[in-house]
DNA sequence: ATTAACATACAGGCTGTATGCATGCAACAG
DNA sequence: CTGTTGCATGCATACAGCCTGTATGTTAAT
């Protein structure tokens, strides 16, 4: 039995019960989806009552919200960290591109980044979460590499839009029980081919 | 006033309640979202009561997916209009490219097949109202082409679903508002860049 | 006569809000 | 520096309105 200790701070309630209720709503919408998951039970799952929900957030719709801002924020810091500053440009983007992969490989994120996020906040929502977690776009990365070929025969941010379409797909595909290693290679070999400088 | 005429078969009845109420489906999703919509808003615009709505589809969720098959078939139909069984492969590729940006360039249509529909049905599902109406496939028509290229660095398969990424996130950019002609010549040269051979 | 095509009524569940209560906490008094 | 006082914070409970799906009744086609 947990007992609630008699002596918290106001600060440490409030940072224990938010991250229970995230905890809660990420595990359960990842279960059954945003509109299978009520809030009775994300509130039941993380050991408190509805009415502490409904303080630490406007409604269902933000505490989701909140689950994705950690979710994205988490994806972006495997990217960080796969693509130190001095690593070349080239290198930067393969590596970042299978990063993305493999952060999106940790269960659940594809069904909640991917799928029942854009349909619950709308894909303006989401493009401004997904804009204020990953630091080095790429669309940064495409630029430092084509700078260099001089190609300019697709502009550069649909080329990346495009691409990230991609990423998205494969990471989809590979959640669904597809081979990783040909997803993984497929995305490197469609990033090389379409950065390659036309001949000539 | 619409006076119901005394005289009609039930498969006229059938029918036209039917279309009334995907018709009506339709246009409130497409303004306020599946959940958005409730099946007594959908009711009163097709001008019929829920009991017909329960009558005709198992549940809200049975009628949407009937939505979306009207409108999946409607791509698909697009598309063979587009490319005729005489036109060369290659040629082919690339007009039923642009002709599924046009058929997605119908108002609602992006946010009911790509959006919603993920979110609401299932991948699966989606998955198999598009492979149910897409007779000659991307997949197909890639095939075509890269037979004769000889290029065997991509496996089509993943080639093809991640080409298909792209064509949607194509879509939903100029539903968006993005200039169309951008996309249109980024995923043709995305295509054509993909497909082309190796040199060598 | 039977069945299809509806309309109406009902039960349960969910969301968001209003309200109440206990505890942390800041300021001031002494 | 300590005790008291008053307000804000953190949460639990109760309530109102809506929605979904089903059960039941009624009319018209076959």
């Amino acid at each position: 039995m947990q007992q609630t200790s008699p002596r918290r701070s106001n600060r440490e309630r409030t940072e224990t019960t938010r991250t229970a209720l995230l905890d809660a709503a990420r595990t359960l919408i990842v279960r059954n989806g945003y509109a299978g998951t009520s809030t009775p039970e994300i509130a039941s799952e993380a050991r408190v009552t509805r009415g502490a929900l409904y303080h630490h957030f406007a409604d269902k719709r933000d505490l989701f919200r909140a689950v994705l801002e950690r979710e994205a924020e988490a994806v972006a810091a495997q990217i960080r960290d796969a693509t130190p500053a001095a690593m070349p440009a080239m290198e930067a983007l393969l590596a970042g591109s299978l990063a993305y992969l493999d952060a999106m490989a940790i269960p659940g994120r594809t069904r909640l980044l991917l799928v029942d996020g854009p349909a619950v906040l709308g894909l303006d929502e989401i493009a401004a979460i997904d804009a204020a977690h990953s630091a080095r776009t790429l669309q940064e990365g495409l630029e430092a590499v084509m700078a260099a070929s001089g190609d300019r025969s697709i502009p550069i941010p649909a080329l990346a839009v495009l691409l990230s379409a991609a990423f998205d797909r494969a990471a989809l595909a590979i959640e669904a029980g597809s081979e990783p290693n040909d997803f993984r290679s497929a995305v490197l070999r469609l990033v090389e081919r379409v950065v390659a400088s036309v001949p000539g």
